[in-house]
DNA sequence: CTTGACTCTGTAGTATGGTACGGAGTTTAG
DNA sequence: CTAAACTCCGTACCATACTACAGAGTCAAG
């Protein structure tokens, strides 16, 4: 358990400063133990979180999503099947975003493989059949 | 080629005429033809576009990026070889995003039956590994 | 030919997610 | 014991992506 300053934290996490307090304030990270002078004391583990805020973030979820995600590892013990119920929501919402990825990624093989036989492509597959 | 006013438009892709202005604006559509009032005319084409753009959004692409995305279609007579590359990049930024989301998709999963079997969960497996 | 719904442009305001000070106190390497 | 680097809090500012008028013109059902 090492103890670790905000300033490491934003250098391992690759999470600005200023943006660790920011999660702080919206309830994303938990309020850190203090030293007596008042610094933000850390362990490894928020490390880990904010690279999944981080990565969660660029998959399109919100903050408030966010939040939520990792607030299901906190409520189990109170309101096991309420967790669960929304925990498999969640799955339903990240499949279908794996669904809609899959078909964008294929649109643009489909593009490649036209742009290397040099056919034109008429209408843009990208557009076909992504509606959600 | 049925001719639309921007309502239509708006009911059919699920998106606000304000918004359909903001992303012409954006140069995300190309400018509609127009009435002599003046009054923009779409046909069913720009339906797909609106609903291919709101899915890239809920997948974390910002309007920067899918306006590339959507421009790579329009270039490819000009510079096949760019196109190509900057296609193939495109790529590999889907397949991480999939991967990071079946990571998700995983832990998710093993919150549900560990939920289900009342164990208690140590640490939030959501933040095993999920680092891209 | 009216009347209510629709559209136009332009500008201003909002929500989200940060980012950047300022001024003061704290830590630590030398 | 300094001096440089770090951290604190609060507030203000920023970019992105909308969203909401205002005031004027257009369309179409009856």
């Amino acid at each position: 358990m090492k103890a670790m300053k905000i300033g490491e934290v934003a250098r391992l996490s690759k999470v600005g400063i200023e943006t660790i307090r920011y999660y702080e304030r919206q309830g994303l990270l938990a309020e850190p133990k203090r030293r007596p002078s008042g610094y933000r004391q850390y362990d490894e583990s928020v490390v880990s979180r904010l690279q999944f805020i981080r990565r969660a973030k660029e998959l399109g979820f919100t903050l408030a999503e966010i939040k939520e995600l990792v607030g299901l590892w906190y409520d189990t013990e109170t309101r096991c099947e309420h967790v669960r119920e929304r925990a498999e929501r969640k799955v339903e919402d990240i499949e279908a975003k794996i669904r809609s990825l899959q078909k964008m990624k294929r649109s643009l093989k489909k593009l490649i493989t036209g742009c290397q036989a040099n056919d034109s492509i008429g209408d843009c597959p990208l557009m076909e059949g992504i509606d959600s």
